[in-house]
DNA sequence: GTCAAGTATCTCAACGTTGAGAGATTCTGA
DNA sequence: TCAGAATCTCTCAACGTTGAGATACTTGAC
């Protein structure tokens, strides 16, 4: 009869964790330091994978990051900059940097903000429209791919956790 | 009686997938995308959380992470450059824009390798020894108080899920 | 021994982000 | 109504990483 094993298979951050008690056996909050780093190297090799799934279609991760973000608010497809910038959690520079390769690749377009002079609209234009929702496909299938070592109770458990982890640092929201 | 919750608070992520599932009824792996998502996430505001405590100490997380590495490994406190690379999972351009600034600080010094010329040992030195020493006093206790917000059994329970992710990812050693 | 293949590190240009600051516009309260 | 505070986007220099290529050395097969 096949028995689930005691003992969890080891992994990188096992082996720091246990480097890390041999060096400095007084070090508290090894718990907390293999969870941060846990985190760490799984988004690390997230990106990586996700990488040529972008690549494909001639996009980075970042760009793909703003149409995504446009299409799925749904018509008319356009959000701010100031609102692309919280959703992406980085700078107004990077921002700004985005938009500029995005529309020089005549992905988006951007128009005056009625009613707010200082803002702008970012759109999506039809081929960026039809550019994410032909990448979007791929991409979740890779990321499915991904995770697919996991069984379905795995994944759930984790993205429980996770939920909390982020509930309880705030990230309610998307602004 | 207090009564646990039925239903789970809601973070960003759940935001987006409600989004998602709106725009593109059509899409499989809504939980796949979302469970990368919050890895992602945690990952981003973890990121942002350590930055001030290394800033403290004059680091950058780059910076910290080389001293770390060296530090856990024991006396004599060296590894190569192409060990350290692997450790931190970046390019070989990186880590000898690494050495280069620690090497300037002081925190660090390129010895020659016995045995392989082509290669080199990269040696804490005393200064670089007592800072990181110091330092990861403060990160650990950092990233402790930034985990507060779980209890001891979720963050065991965040820990098994994402060690078994790991290892499905087969990051199972350092290098 | 010799030569091809493999390995270790460094170089360097392209790329992307940060973060401070500027300019323009809108909001708020007296 | 007006001044000061707040907000929105863009600019730009500093910084760090990537990734391809160069150089030097080592290894293994013959």
């Amino acid at each position: 009869m096949p028995q689930k094993p005691q003992q969890e298979a080891g992994d990188a951050v096992d082996v720091v964790a246990a480097q890390w008690r041999r060096e400095r056996p007084d070090l508290g909050h090894l718990d907390a330091m293999a969870l941060v780093g846990r985190i760490s190297r799984a988004n690390n090799l997230m990106q990586k994978g996700m990488k040529p799934v972008f690549a494909q279609y001639g996009l980075e991760f970042a760009e793909f990051d703003v149409l995504a973000t446009l299409c799925r608010t749904g018509a008319p497809y356009e959000l701010t900059a100031g609102g692309l910038l919280r959703s992406a959690m980085v700078t107004s520079g990077a921002i700004t940097n985005r938009l500029d390769r995005l529309e020089k690749k005549g992905l988006i377009e951007r128009v005056p903000h009625p009613g707010d002079r200082r803002a702008i609209k970012v759109r999506l234009t039809t081929e960026g429209y039809d550019l994410v929702n032909t990448v979007v496909e791929a991409h979740v299938e890779n990321e499915a791919r991904m995770l697919a070592g996991l069984t379905k109770t795995e994944r759930a458990a984790l993205d429980t956790g996770l939920r909390r982890l982020l509930v309880s640092l705030g990230d309610t929201d998307l602004g």
